[in-house]
DNA sequence: TTGATTTATTGGAACGTTCCATTTATAGGC
DNA sequence: GCCTATAAATGGAACGTTCCAATAAATCAA
């Protein structure tokens, strides 16, 4: 009942009357053991509730089993859906990735990769914090530890990439609401210091230059990635002299935000201004009006990821190639055409 | 740039010109070594890309840093902000917590907390899987690793408990809905199996006892903690003979998927049905309508339980108290009164 | 100067594994 | 029976730390 000292594998080798030599061979399921052999070792580790230290164990073998994901916004559920996707293949491999969250902060993420890499992982999964000096992950390139960068990436940093086709799937976005007849279009939220955001503002501004939309009629109004961000962004561009009819935001909560800030003003979203998310979460479905947004399969991103990771490891590299993903368009309820033009032909009632 | 074999601390001390006791010193923050001395060992370390193997020291101090934290739904932002809580006090305490999910399976509960042993964890904040086995957590207590469970508690275990008062929570909720004049009542969601489950449904049950509702006017519908179990409940409790008029959800994403159940049907949540939630997440604010939840101070019962952990490391102990956190009631928009006590007051607008 | 005290530094033995090189037991070939 | 081949089990050294006991250097009291 009560425990002693912890249990080593002499403790256990006493027990089962055999050397710890023979013991270790059974924790690691070695064939070189009889099997009656190895079946009275199993029972002396039952009996003696030894737990296996995986410290000594990599002070030997030089490559743990421990894989981290770092993660730069836990209360995102975009980022569970990424993780929950690399768990799969991580467990099938049996491996329990650990994940640790840096708050958007590059202080705690130096913190959390430091410790990290003290625990000796094998690699690590890591969505960069806003602000990460690109030289936050030279330790890791100097120990020759694994690592992907997953969603975002760094200025210019050698380190494979998971990540999305933003540019094509905010091109995208952006033509379907041009092709629904808004002439006034807007971007917001994010912040230009992202990656991501130069990728999808890109391909936004692409879609209107070459649909013709006029610079003069692209608002572009950076703000915080959340519910909050996009309220203040939508109050912002309908402050304006000739506000636009439509946005496409940086990222679902965004989205969110936006046509939180329609309602407060008695507006309906998609009906009086259309709004298109980016990352689709499963929320976007579940909203209403249903959010239109581009899907970037989450899920499937982090289960590359984590097949990169494993491939990496296995041959112990560092480098590998970068992943661009494919989106899609999925067109619900939250962008109906541009009112003006909705008014000439048969008038559709008012409410969705 | 490349590096050959991984620093040692024999490497620095080489480097340092002192001897490899000296830099363990220095590592360790000791004030028996001489400043300066201190200063060329750290400038050592930082030449030489040195990184602290934390297995190998731990092989000697018996007592490592590390503290898992086990999630059963780590999708479900409630969770999210549970964690959040508990890393801003482990923060300020110099650890990195890591988080692990078992995605509400027991297989793969059983599977991290093992890994998590074997890494030698100093303690667990745990949120036990539905269907655990009370002996799941055998094997901790046998090493003598502490433990605390979050949120949710098993049925026979003397595990410390941080939870909310489900009991209160849940009388406070039926009370207000049948203050408001509702005589049908629902409780959505959750399974019998979970002991939260139990608390809530009791609590709501005394509360119409207490407040005179007839037992066969209350309505009990198990089902998914799910956005799509409270759909599914929603569809099964309207199509009752005599349907309920307001219903108190097991959680928050229960209660979304009512709200969502009622728009599908053209009903208006709040208005034609009230529903109230359960663990008021962030979200539940910016519903629409906003929904009327049970606050239970999530992050607070994260930093408690991050509090109890670090108590239970210190004193070396295994046992704690239980805390049991306060609840209220944040009352919004989404439990008009029943619309047969609303039709004879004044006559108030439809729209909400 | 000498010894005692304090201050800095150091060597060596653990810690719990793995893995190589051996040893011991078992079987096979002749 | 003896030698060899195969199978099964073992002892010892190593991995990178910590910590104790011991040494070396500096300071002080006489």
């Amino acid at each position: 009942m009560a425990s002693r000292a912890k249990a080593t594998i002499f403790d256990i080798a006493r027990e089962a009357g055999v050397s710890k030599s023979t013991v270790s061979l059974v924790l690691q399921g070695s064939g070189l053991i009889r099997p009656e052999t190895a079946v009275k070792v199993r029972k002396a580790i039952e009996d003696v509730g030894y737990v296996y230290n995986r410290g000594a164990a990599n002070l030997r073998k030089a490559h743990s089993n421990v894989i981290g994901m770092v993660i730069n916004d836990l209360t995102n559920p975009f980022f569970a859906e990424l993780a929950v996707g690399m768990e799969r293949v991580f467990q099938s491999a049996g491996i329990v990735p650990f994940i640790a969250n840096t708050a958007e902060n590059p202080v705690r993420q130096e913190e959390v990769l430091k410790s990290l890499m003290e625990q000796g992982v094998a690699g690590l999964i890591v969505s960069p914090a806003r602000g990460t000096m690109p030289s936050a992950f030279r330790r890791l390139e100097m120990a020759g530890v694994p690592v992907v960068f997953a969603m975002r990436r760094l200025p210019e940093s050698r380190v494979p990439v998971i990540a999305p086709d933003n540019h094509r799937g905010a091109y995208l976005a952006a033509a379907h609401l041009i092709g629904k007849g808004h002439r006034r279009l807007a971007f917001f939220g994010g912040s230009s210091d992202l990656v991501v955001y130069q990728e999808r503002l890109g391909g936004f501004r692409e879609a209107c230059e070459t649909q013709g939309i006029a610079a003069r009629d692209v608002l572009v109004i950076e703000g915080e990635t959340s519910r909050r961000g996009g309220l203040a962004c939508l109050e912002a561009a309908l402050a304006m002299a000739e506000p636009p009819t439509a946005a496409l935001c940086f990222n679902d909560a965004v989205a969110f935000g936006v046509m939180l800030a329609l309602r407060k003003r008695r507006l309906e979203p998609g009906a009086d201004f259309a709004v298109v998310g980016f990352d689709d979460v499963v929320e976007a479905e579940h909203y209403m009006p249903a959010l239109t947004s581009v899907a970037v399969d989450t899920a499937g991103l982090g289960e590359r990821a984590a097949h990169v990771m494993l491939k990496m490891i296995q041959s112990r590299t560092t480098r590998a190639e970068d992943h661009i993903g494919a989106v899609n368009l999925v067109v619900r309820e939250s962008c109906g055409p541009d009112r003006r033009t909705r008014n000439r032909p048969a008038g559709t009632g008012g409410a969705a």
